[in-house]
DNA sequence: CCGTATCCCGTCAGATACTG
DNA sequence: CAGTATCTGACGGGATACGG
């Protein structure tokens, strides 16, 4: 049947469809401190987790292991464990992991470049918000 | 004062860094039906409310109006009303809308195109972590 | 140093029903 | 057709403290 919408054609799967698989890779990009990740070991250079959790400010422990576990998973990056004392912990991404790292990192570039321009627009409809007529302008009251 | 990395050179602003505004745009490409909005309106074509929403299967009205609202205040889209009957409302794309757009369709191509190597990453994991030694063994008890 | 264990709260997103 | 109004629950994420 059709559906009124042609599939974008990867091997007849579908981003669009509720039950997509893919749904589940962009949600994980889509978790808040993914994209930093990405970008953090972009060049591929190994990070110790102090050195990822003091670049990635603001981020607590507990959400950087779930962040780094998620990607693991995927098998965008890997966890190396150095079995010195004091322990020794490094990541680094896979070579899928670097390809999406350099996608990520052009969005990141983009948010910078245009940061300006999105402030603005903002501004402009906060301010058109704030004048907007009352629509249906109350005194239903009696 | 030096923090131990050099700032990504965008005029001053670093993703990384906790108060940037960038994060705040990064953050809405994270919510979960930004990305597929972006995606869906990439080629420029304008697309009415329920065309959308037959598209991204699974949302909900009032999650869509929501997310449509945030990327509007962004700059990102146009929403147009055709006062005609029955009402015909549009949503486009602007300009740096089609540019982040792009490459956020370049990631769900990318999800797409390695899916199976995702999704056998992700067996492997789940494998592995099954067999694992209890890491500490338990038996503690007297 | 590299995490885990708890506890807790806010927000996002879903379901459902209704209006201009 | 194009949304809004509510209510509700889940869970992602934060703070804090502790363990290997």
């Amino acid at each position: 049947m059709d559906t009124g919408f042609d599939l974008r054609q990867h091997g007849g799967v579908d981003v669009f469809l509720r039950d997509c698989p893919t749904r589940a890779v962009l949600e994980l990009i889509a978790s808040k401190w993914t994209m930093l990740v990405l970008v953090a070991l972009e060049d591929g250079r190994p990070m110790r987790f102090a050195e990822l959790r003091r670049r990635l400010d603001g981020v607590t422990p507990k959400v950087l292991t779930q962040t780094l576990r998620a990607l693991e998973r995927e098998g965008v990056l890997t966890r190396r464990v150095h079995p010195t004392v004091p322990l020794r912990v490094e990541y680094q991404l896979t070579k899928i992991g670097q390809e999406v790292g350099g996608l990520v990192q052009s969005i990141t570039d983009w948010s910078q470049a245009n940061l300006a321009a999105i402030q603005a627009a903002r501004k402009e409809f906060d301010e058109r918000a704030a004048c907007e007529p009352p629509e249906v302008t109350a005194q239903e009251r009696a």
